[in-house]
DNA sequence: GTGAAAAAGCGTAGGGGTTGCACAGTTTCG
DNA sequence: CGAAACTGTGCAACCCCTACGCTTTTTCAC
């Protein structure tokens, strides 16, 4: 009854819950609970560059060895913080319209929380248990609309794409105080080689200073532009 | 006339080709195009990870530390490589649509050709010559939409988010030639999960084999609806 | 119970990587 | 012809991940 899965990806079988089985020796003093929630606290702390096995073993009073005894590399580690991190989806509402735009709201807060999590290198398609409670929630919600499993994959794909690029960008813009002022030493430098290197119509976005405002909105407009996108595709087929 | 250019994000000047004057000493030996092109090397050959400055000092004959005379810091040279790496934009057909797809499909076929690039860090907006070239012909090629440049500037973060987000997930389904046999040993522990979890839908997904068949198919799925809306909004206004 | 097996944790070690500082050599300006 | 400026180098510190071998602890089997 033991099943034997072979060679898995990192993190996988650990995500689920099963753990190699133990007989002998002493108990472990840690848990893989433990470390995980560590690593959490550490990224929510100092971002993703502090989750270190190093750091985490020096905090539970362990050294850096000792965590292989429960993680079988760095990236293990990482795809157990990582799925823990992103928790739980929201519950969406009615309508695929509307449960896409929680969803996507959802993501956007989520990133905006744990601004860390965009650092996660993607290895393959999402395998872990939260991670594939938003990918189900998101579906069902699809599913409303008629269009074929292949098609519903295709829009998901889309607005988690959409989502991860939007936050990815909002944290740049968003983040340090001192970005205007940044930003302002960057157009200075910038302006006069655009309109040397023949840049004319950047020239013209850096001139107008589009370039700063209302990133909310921008976020609404994407989502918009796919939403209806999908909608033409519904009312297509 | 020497511009003052005080304190810019790393990358910024260099990549301009403005270089600290030197007036004494002796000639460097090694110039940054020789480095940024090491780095491509390396990066071409075995990814992102072995662009190193100790790994290209090595080839170059030169010290670790001698890097340090040419780049401000490792996060310079990744903006200089990136920059170089990504090359200038193929030349748009007529129609914003076409142009769309065309520009679309170059960089599909850029990040094939160069997957380490979708490793590279996204520190900011781009303001590198050779990216910013990019922005420049999308949004040319927007401009013939008739939309005010805050809703072209959307478009383009929609777009150039999309290439990204399918390039990173076509490279990891793509590459290693063992996926398939990857993948099924995943769907085999993964199934049992999905029905036991409380995952109807991913579990009709899985058993119907979805997860599989045609990306290029995908690609033009996910653009024509980006396109679609974007159609729509130039309808409404 | 008692001994042996198994597993945990530690120490040591090594291989990468980035970066700072003091030093010696070279070129060019004054 | 100095002296200043800039070069590359050696040394060193500091991170990080990981492998190996050893000691200690626990538990199973007898």
């Amino acid at each position: 009854m033991t099943e034997d899965h072979g060679e898995l990806p990192p993190g996988l079988a650990l995500s689920w819950g099963v753990l190699p089985v133990q007989r002998r020796g002493p108990k472990p003093a840690l848990s893989i609970e433990q470390i995980v929630a560590t690593g959490i606290e550490f990224g929510d702390r100092d971002g993703f560059e502090a989750i270190s096995l190093q750091r985490i073993a020096a905090h539970l009073g362990v050294t850096t060895n000792a965590m292989y005894r429960y993680v079988r590399s760095k990236e293990e580690l990482i795809v157990l913080v990582n799925d823990k991190a992103v928790g739980l989806p929201p519950e969406l509402p009615e309508g695929w319209r509307p449960a896409a735009i929680a969803w996507v709201d959802a993501q956007v807060k989520l990133y905006a929380e744990r601004p860390w999590l965009l650092d996660v290198p993607i290895r393959g398609a999402p395998v872990t248990p939260n991670q594939l409670r938003w990918v189900e929630a998101m579906l069902t919600a699809l599913s409303a609309t008629g269009l074929s499993q292949h098609d519903n994959l295709g829009c998901l794909l889309l607005l988690s794409g959409y989502v991860r690029n939007y936050a990815s960008l909002a944290r740049q813009l968003g983040s340090s105080a001192d970005a205007p002022v940044q930003a302002e030493q960057v157009g200075r430098f910038l302006v006069p080689r655009l309109i040397e290197g023949g840049y004319p119509t950047l020239t013209s976005v850096y001139l107008n200073q589009e370039y700063e405002d209302g990133l909310d909105d921008d976020l609404e407009f994407g989502l918009a532009r796919i939403l209806d996108g999908i909608d033409v595709l519904i009312a297509k087929r």
